[in-house]
DNA sequence: TATTGGTTAGTAACCGCTTGCAAAAAGAGT
DNA sequence: ACTCTTTTTGCAAGCGGTTACTAACCAATA
């Protein structure tokens, strides 16, 4: 008994009208006669007729999908901006297609193509950086892209971010009024843009305002998760380093779980702060004072953002920037 | 200079041959000439032509995307199975469209019904239960559906597990090993399946063994994540509980804390174990010694399998069993 | 040379829906 | 009753592919 699939011409037929007006019914048309409407709505309704979105999107060229594009799919900073995009998305009836990059290899331009060969309304990016690959396809194309939390120097193309620049300096100054003599960063990759044209800059910028000398050596890179950030807790103790922001929570936890296991004391004579407000910084003793970026709110913005870019309404402004709150936690005093 | 789009009629007429050519020569048939071939790829790449996925679906009747159905985007245990579905799914060619459903809102069945409009070729879900809402839908439809980490009294789904009950058990004889009289469980709800006829009945089974009585008291319910974790510790103390299997992460990490604070010594005179491994109990000290899923091969597993179904291979077993083990941290002896 | 059979390529129907256009129906006005 | 509008409805042409069927081609075999 296999189930034939109800089409908009069977519900033609038993409701005795045109396979045109039971579109119209379905999508809300208003030149339909109530009673037309009512006979169709039932005949839906009894049949249990539900139109195929694929053949809906190639007749009307809208696949109400949205793609998004992630570094990493278990990574929480980017679980919780998918959350804000889902909550607006699903308020608009877009489903989600979610593809995550790894920007080592070298598959953006792939994934780009495919998102756009299944007709997405729109799109939105995610990483630290706009790489220039994704930059070239998004430019080729006049499907919407959002950016969510991702710097792009050009400003080419919508975004929703914090400050990144304001927040890190706010935060290396904050250790300097604690007190602290020798401040480090530690980030991913020093050549992407985010810590390049914003995070290192505003690094040398809050040491400079104090009267201190930059040192290129109190730039640490890191990529290496949880371990990584557990071993570079020694190199940061041997270079006389007293505190430091780290980018990634679970990175932060690296060294605050060493810095307890080698019996320093944070934050009496270690600092740190985490540029990513997860509930490892809260969870973790002691917990990590975090730069709490509104990243649900991120999320939810930016998604805003590419359905007013896909119904072509005027966007009074591209490039929306979010206040960000310095979560104050054990990890600092 | 509005791009145009480039269709398959395009390059046809450019490669000077049938759509229906081109078409063979896109999807790998056989039948054409190399020169033909050659010509068609030639122009293809020319003009850049890129299938569209919705015309290629209507037509073929295949997506090549799949639905994922998942409870939570921001929950690691859930981000950690996803993974491995989308390594998987990258491998065959799947797009994913990610479906978040909050269970406690009744839209799981507007969920999955809009999944099937968009004719994906099958769907994987992901929760604690199969809700009889969505055993209902899936049995209706032929798409194929497997069951990841998820459990089901009927077994009518194919679906990818660990053995739920003897994990529990296991955590609680190691309590009763290491010498404690009184182990407690906290989970989400005692109602749902996985955890009234799994957890809690191998948690009854543990104690019988052991000659223990079970009481219905030392079964707490609690969803409130961390924060609720935390208040949960102080009845734990009041009722004497001595250890305690928690089943998600960052509720153990709250009982943890709790204890922390309370100056309660783990694990001498508390112990705690979690049923998900994720960097969470890693992370927080004193580390938390929990059932090892193995997360991603769940996902991996469950996305192969769905591939099976999807080409209609025959299945060796539909009810795949993974290993778990116990990885032993600070939180027991 | 006629027959056969395997390749290669084209024709056109179809997938299920949207939508511009025009016809039919229903009101309105005189 | 008749014309002029305004609404309501149906027709049919796509949207951009896939694929069954058929025809043309070509070499091999009898």
């Amino acid at each position: 008994m296999e189930k034939q699939e109800i089409t908009i011409y069977d519900v033609a037929r038993e409701a005795q009208v045109s396979m045109a007006t039971v579109s119209r019914v379905v999508n809300g048309n208003k030149n339909v006669r109530d009673d037309t409407r009512n006979k169709v709505l039932e005949v839906i309704k009894r049949l249990n007729y539900q139109p195929n979105a694929v053949a809906r999107g190639l007749a009307s060229k809208k696949s109400t999908t949205i793609g998004l594009i992630v570094p990493e799919l278990n990574n929480l900073y980017f679980s919780e901006l998918s959350k804000g995009i889902d909550d607006i998305a699903t308020m608009y009836k877009y489903n989600i297609i979610i593809t995550s990059v790894d920007t080592s290899v070298n598959r953006e331009e792939e994934v780009i193509q495919g998102l756009l060969s299944k007709q997405v309304d729109g799109v939105i990016y995610m990483a630290n950086e706009l790489s220039e690959i994704a930059r070239k396809a998004f430019e080729r194309n006049r499907t919407p892209f959002v950016l969510a939390g991702t710097v792009d120097h050009d400003k080419t193309l919508p975004s929703v971010n914090i400050d990144y620049q304001a927040a890190i300096k706010q935060g290396i100054t904050s250790f300097l009024a604690d007190g602290k003599k020798h401040p480090a960063l530690v980030l991913g990759r020093a050549d992407v843009e985010i810590n390049a044209a914003h995070r290192i800059k505003a690094f040398k910028d809050a040491l400079t305002d104090a009267g201190l000398a930059f040192n290129d050596s109190d730039i640490y890179e890191n990529n290496f998760g949880y371990e990584g950030g557990y071993q570079v807790f020694e190199k940061l103790q041997a270079n006389g380093v007293d505190s430091v922001l780290v980018t990634r929570d679970v990175v932060a936890a690296g060294v605050v779980n060493a810095a307890f296991d080698a019996n320093v004391k944070i934050p009496e004579d270690f600092e740190v702060i985490s540029a990513s407000n997860t509930i490892i910084s809260k969870i973790i003793r002691p917990s990590i004072t975090s730069i709490k970026q509104p990243l649900y709110d991120i999320g939810a913005v930016s998604m805003r953002l590419l359905t007013k870019m896909i119904n072509r309404e005027e966007l009074d402004e591209a490039h929306i920037v979010l206040p960000f709150t310095i979560e104050n936690r054990q990890s600092t005093k």
